[in-house]
DNA sequence: CGTTAGTTTGAGAGGACTCAAAGTCTGTGG
DNA sequence: CCACAGACTTTGAGTCCTCTCAAACTAACG
């Protein structure tokens, strides 16, 4: 879905309304392998994902990349907590393929969810929609075995299973890439 | 926090508005071991925690109960998907303690959203620091061994930790209560 | 093509699980 | 106020899944 669909379906906002929103992004390419935010630095924008593919993941103590989150086409890719709390990031952000985005500045933002209720309302939606689905990824990672979670990686996200190396994928289920691989070969 | 305080403060509600907000409320005692929401019912209310604790947990395919969240004092308890969107809860939700309350029904709280902008906010803000609370527990569950999900329950919820079986802790920090009870022992 | 990133395969170790049984606590009725 | 039943917790033994470490293999890219 893009931006404009987007912003037209799921909060009905008018013609008139969606061309001044629009106004306040900005498009941008952003071209494969860039971080686009760091450890420790304070996320100050909002990506819409209009096509291409992120992910966000940190540096554990053993100094492994653990992958936390895939963005995909059409979601919203930041560090929430960061963004909206203003506090320095935990995580890093990394394009992984070539993408096109709208980008729109912290302070931007918050002056249309001043501006527009609706717009908060769409916040809120979006937000209760991240959080459906971080728990039932945490549903998938807290009792099942590897197995399973590779099944339900398939099953949440099939686009993605197949275009971002072995090891991305295996952080993000919380398992080591030598058991993702023994995994996907008996399947 | 107590309720009226929340509004206040978190929300800057003006008086008047606060005692609109409050009327819409209704305060209810309930009492230990109740169940408030069964798994494939659609929760129709919010619950605002004045005082007690709560739990929300689904059964697994074995029939085992899984502790999926703890609701502590001043903090809402609901089954956010569930009442949000509409649809059947995937959880019940049980009082642990005898609590009292101040619920909303779906429909009353819908109206304030639409009434006040920033209710709207607060609802957003309330589901952003879920978002952080949910992704926070994810990451000690996803790649930490049992000892230290413990030791994340212990400085998450230092409160609750000895006020409920070591069971429904358990099977919160995805281990058996086997493994817990050791590990209880030894530290 | 050579170099590097990514994937597969193997062997051994260890944490957490299951199943089973013994203790311990708690609340209710006599 | 005690005794007992049921709920909850602890302990033990054996097993299995996933991890670690190591090395070989394959693909991608300049």
């Amino acid at each position: 879905m893009d931006f404009k669909s987007y912003l037209k379906e799921l909060a009905h906002f008018s013609e008139e309304e969606i061309v001044y929103i629009l106004s306040q992004f900005q498009e941008e390419k952003i071209s494969k392998n860039q971080i686009i935010l760091r450890e420790g630095k304070t996320c100050k924008k909002l990506y819409f994902l209009q096509k291409g593919l992120g992910r966000s993941f940190y540096i554990n103590e053993q100094g492994k990349e653990i992958t936390q989150w895939f963005f995909g086409d059409g979601k919203f890719m930041t560090s929430f907590e960061s963004l909206i709390q203003e506090k320095p990031s935990f995580y890093f952000i990394e394009v992984l393929e070539d993408s096109i985005v709208y980008s729109i500045s912290k302070q931007k933002i918050d002056l249309l969810f001043e501006k527009y209720h609706k717009m908060e309302r769409l916040g809120r939606m979006a937000t209760t929609e991240m959080l459906s689905k971080v728990v039932t990824k945490l549903n998938a990672i807290q009792f099942q075995k590897a197995k399973d979670r590779y099944k339900y990686m398939l099953a949440e996200y099939p686009n993605i299973a197949n275009r971002v190396p072995l090891g991305h994928i295996a952080s993000y289920l919380g398992m080591t890439q030598e058991t993702l691989s023994r995994i996907r070969k008996q399947k």
